[in-house]
DNA sequence: AACCGATCCAACCGCGTTTCA
DNA sequence: ATGAAACGCGGTTGGATCGGT
């Protein structure tokens, strides 16, 4: 389909806006709305492409934007849903309330993605990179990353049943609906109250526990980042143990095994890596 | 103080999707 | 039903800033 570029007039001005040229559009979308962005930038009397008011307004200007630095919260929330929704920024940000998806767009190209590399993840695939090219989940480094492949694993099993079922299938929505549901509200409720309940067991033992694995992850899986195999690859500890007899129970309901992931998933301090590394 | 490489982020670009005549 | 126009999204770029030498 035959398309004429956005600023193919001449005369029109790329590049940082000014001051100005932001009081202008903001005046204009206060008093007008912003109607058709095409033909908005005519009518408030600016030199720029209706493109480029858009994402102007959309990503700087709109007065519901929270700027400023991401939190911690913030932060692991989008690798959360990176994991379930993938490379859909829009989507995410939709969860992220005065929050852009250009924002988060940046946020996990200069940050978050860095960090997981940095331990040993793949940012794509939020799985652990194969040790030395080797098949992937061989042995992932640590409790967490294990924990996030089987969770991957499982749901892309649950999103070829769901397929299979016609369910309304672009599994991504499934996930975001299971999300803010009442499933996921309870989920995330959970892992609140399971963290805290983590945090006072550390205190109290420093054998190896689901929760005691975040300092295996900063220390040991940093310096594997390259996919070299470490002493922590080998580290299974009893809740990993658990995951492997739940999911090698292949005739289990595929969907619970993802919800059980889910509610399994023990968030707060598995990401809590994002403090340190 | 000057240079240089790394990092960050606002803005641009290209393409797929949606809308509408 | 068709195709052009407009919109929206994700990937990428380039200039500003920072930190190290």
């Amino acid at each position: 389909m035959g398309r004429t570029p956005c600023c193919e007039k001449k005369g029109l001005k790329k590049g940082p806006w000014a001051p100005e040229e932001d009081e202008i559009l903001v005046n204009y979308i206060k008093q007008h709305g912003h109607g058709s962005w095409r033909s908005l930038p005519k009518l408030a009397g600016l030199l720029r492409c209706g493109k480029s008011c858009r994402l102007r307004w959309t990503n700087y200007l709109r007065p519901d934007i929270k700027r400023g630095p991401f939190t911690i919260e913030e932060e692991k929330l989008v690798i959360q849903l990176h994991g379930i929704l993938g490379n859909r920024w829009v989507a995410i940000a939709a969860q992220l309330p005065r929050r852009t998806d250009n924002e988060i767009k940046n946020l996990w190209n200069t940050h978050l993605r860095k960090r997981l590399l940095c331990m040993g993840i793949d940012p794509q695939t939020h799985k652990p990179f194969p040790p030395c090219g080797g098949p992937i989940l061989a042995a992932p480094s640590s409790p967490a990353t294990r924990h996030m492949a089987q969770w991957e694993s499982a749901r892309l099993e649950a999103e070829a049943r769901l397929s299979k079922e016609s369910l309304q299938p672009n599994s991504p929505d499934y996930f975001l609906r299971l999300w803010n549901s009442e499933v996921g509200e309870s989920f995330r409720k959970l892992n609140n109250e399971h963290s805290t309940a983590c945090r006072s067991s550390i205190s109290q033992t420093s054998s190896s526990t689901k929760c005691g694995s975040v300092s295996a992850v900063t220390v040991d899986a940093c310096p594997n980042a390259a996919g070299s195999s470490t002493p922590a690859s080998n580290r299974i500890d009893e809740t990993e143990e658990q995951i492997d007899s739940s999911d090698s129970c292949c005739s289990e309901d595929s969907s619970d095994t993802a919800l059980q992931l889910l509610l399994d998933f023990p968030i707060n301090n598995d990401m809590s890596f994002l403090e340190n590394c």
